[in-house]
DNA sequence: ACCGACACTTACCACACGGTGAGTATAGAA
DNA sequence: TTCTATACTCACCGTGTGGTAAGTGTCGGT
């Protein structure tokens, strides 16, 4: 549920040493980002986590610019990853419900550290894109820099 | 550096109740996510929080797959957000330095809990997939799916 | 008989991402 | 003179990701 210091300590150390983690773990860790780093994952845990259970129209909803598409296809992925579990009555007009499992939760909690980060180092960071696109860009080049 | 525990506690509490975030948090997160979550950063990152200061043939070997044009691009978002400082020396062949700010540090740091999480519910992951997986794949001929 | 609600699925399409390979600049080595 | 090393930049191109819109199936309401 929460994170383990001791742990964190020692995988601080690991990086700060030469120490490589297990392949596997890294590999595994490379997949969850990419996963949990997409348009649509963070947002979905997060009210999955604010609200409980919903329904996949409610949850629609609470994720404004969602496409169906989109929506169902993370779920299915989040599911995938034991992440979620989906719970389908089977009455007449369909009724599915969405509820974050335990790994779930405890992911959220994982990132806990990063949202501390950014919410630390906001500033530090808007300073440094400014600081950068600075230094960078008083040249009067219209360099197509897309975010 | 190191994850305060009480804004941990705080954050969860926040999730777990509807109290949502600053939005500028949230905003900043998703874009620090999606930043670190490319095929690159976190790689680059561990590579360079393992051995300091690194120049950019180095890293590129450090790095196997990795492009000269992927490497530049990510090494300068790095570069931008503040997670990484580049020294060039003005000698006869080119000499550039790369090094960790105490930004990427931190970020280092803070996604410990996220390699921690993958750590310990590596098999749990696995498992997941494998379930989903195997309850998804027994289609045969039939279309028709009994759930 | 037709419509709408729900939870999808499918086809199509545009754009962005990332790879490849070439080019650039400089100076010392061969 | 040509080659090599370094740290890039640029043009091109194929793939993948995500959006839009329409279709699917069932049943209850009108």
């Amino acid at each position: 549920m929460s994170i383990d210091l001791h742990k964190h300590r020692e995988i601080q150390q690991k990086l700060a040493a030469q120490e490589p983690l297990d392949p596997r773990v890294e590999k595994l860790v490379n997949e969850v980002i990419a996963r949990v780093a997409d348009k649509w994952t963070m947002i979905i845990l997060d009210v999955l986590a604010e609200h409980g259970e919903l329904r996949f129209t409610q949850l629609g909803r609470l994720v404004p610019g969602i496409s169906q598409k989109m929506l169902t296809q993370t779920l299915r992925e989040m599911e995938r990853e034991g992440l979620v579990v989906r719970t389908v009555h089977p009455v007449v007009p369909p009724k599915v419900e969405y509820r974050l499992t335990d790994l779930g939760l405890s992911l959220g909690a994982a990132f806990c550290g990063v949202w501390i980060w950014a919410e630390q180092n906001l500033e530090k960071i808007e300073r440094a894109r400014a600081a950068f696109d600075q230094r960078t860009k008083p040249e009067d080049q219209s360099m197509s820099r897309s975010v």
